[in-house]
DNA sequence: CCTGAAATAAGAGGAATCCCCGATTTTATT
DNA sequence: AATAAAATCGGGGATTCCTCTTATTTCAGG
């Protein structure tokens, strides 16, 4: 009989996952966490052989961290990542940091079974929903190297005006009306902005742009 | 014995929620869907007395608009947000377009139980966690936060998909690889919703989604 | 069974954007 | 004054998007 210990900032979810986990003969969950460091300290106590946590625990420390924490100090935890991001660089950054499976939210529950029966065998284990792109491998480790942390103030006072028209939906055409400015100067402001910020798509520039506060809503 | 429908875009979620609900003597969990445009159409079927729905489905219509266009069309249906929102906003905006209980994923699984009593009993539910006010009660109660819906309900299911992930910034190309769809038929929605809701620059697009609440922040 | 809406998608032509390069002028800093 | 950064704009080719037209399949309603 194998013990779990389920790590999510929100009650209904544990309460999910301690069903489903239950159900299983050979596993029993024995404990839950709301947040990274809660989740570390219960670890620490002992008795817990499989970690099933989010990533995202707000306010405080996230599951990334706590990951990387309990992976280095108690190794023979295995972690299984129960994340709703399905974006590659969320599951390199989780498996580099010691998680043993990466499984969706969104997917049916027999993903945690398997990701159980895997982990408990020792081996790693990807959601069987998520694709995943030798391509889109090469670009995260080519981008991860290269850290960025001036963000948004390394921006110039003219890109900082372009960001929200573009976040917005103006096309070239029209911010450089809306500036007297010609379509190229937009598309070269256009093009500082995506390399200052490592932001490689038009969804990526409306993220940030919504996530910094740049429009109002 | 009540039929409670839920919706969530996480299996996960809906697994958790489903065994709660049906420990209970009087109410059973009689589907499961994971898009607003899915809940509408389940709801139409009939048969269904609770409403159990997360605000944020995305990609896609979200719990909010779909709250008023069930509402609106079949007012029997108790609706229960259960949300990972406790900012007075969301609560506001859901009440005021027809939800009849708001409670918040991070509380106690006792939260949808006591929800669910009052709601059959025709008594609108507060989550117990959340602190408001006696001027908050009143701001909920003023129609400022309802919704318009004449022009979005003459938007097909499929339009209903795309629509948002336009107004996040995803190329006709993203879409049709997300949608598993060619990038002509993409064009064909985005050319459709122009039309049906007479907009017609990406902006107006945005703009739209963003005052209907198409987009989740 | 017929009709219409919905979802799918192809072609063709022109507009716009993206991506590489380079260039000039203005402004700020040292 | 010298240097750096910012702001401006252009060429050219590849890609994508827009618009209009046409067409097929499926499915629900009368």
């Amino acid at each position: 009989m194998y013990n779990v210990l389920v790590a999510d900032d929100h009650a209904i979810v544990r309460s999910g996952i301690s069903y489903l986990v239950d159900l299983q003969s050979n596993f029993t969950v024995v404990d839950g966490t709301a947040s990274g460091t809660d989740t570390y300290i219960r670890v620490e106590q002992g008795g817990i052989d499989v970690l099933i946590m989010d990533l995202s625990m707000p306010p405080g420390e996230n599951g990334l961290i706590t990951t990387r924490r309990i992976h280095d100090k108690f190794p023979k935890v295995r972690i299984i990542i129960l994340s709703m991001h399905e974006e590659q660089e969320y599951i390199n950054k989780a498996m580099a940091n010691g998680a043993m499976a990466y499984i969706l939210k969104s997917s049916p529950d027999t993903e945690i079974i398997k990701a159980l029966q895997h982990v408990i065998n020792g081996e790693k284990y990807l959601d069987a929903n998520i694709i995943v792109s030798k391509k889109d491998i090469k670009e995260i480790n080519a981008s991860g190297n290269t850290l960025n942390l001036k963000g948004y103030n390394s921006l110039s006072k003219r890109e900082k005006e372009v960001f929200p028209l573009i976040a917005l939906g103006y096309s070239n055409k029209e911010i450089s009306e809306k500036m007297f400015i010609s379509t190229k100067t937009v598309e070269a402001h256009k093009a500082n902005i995506s390399r200052k910020l490592h932001l490689h798509s038009r969804v990526d520039l409306v993220q940030y742009a919504i996530h910094h506060h740049l429009i109002d809503f």
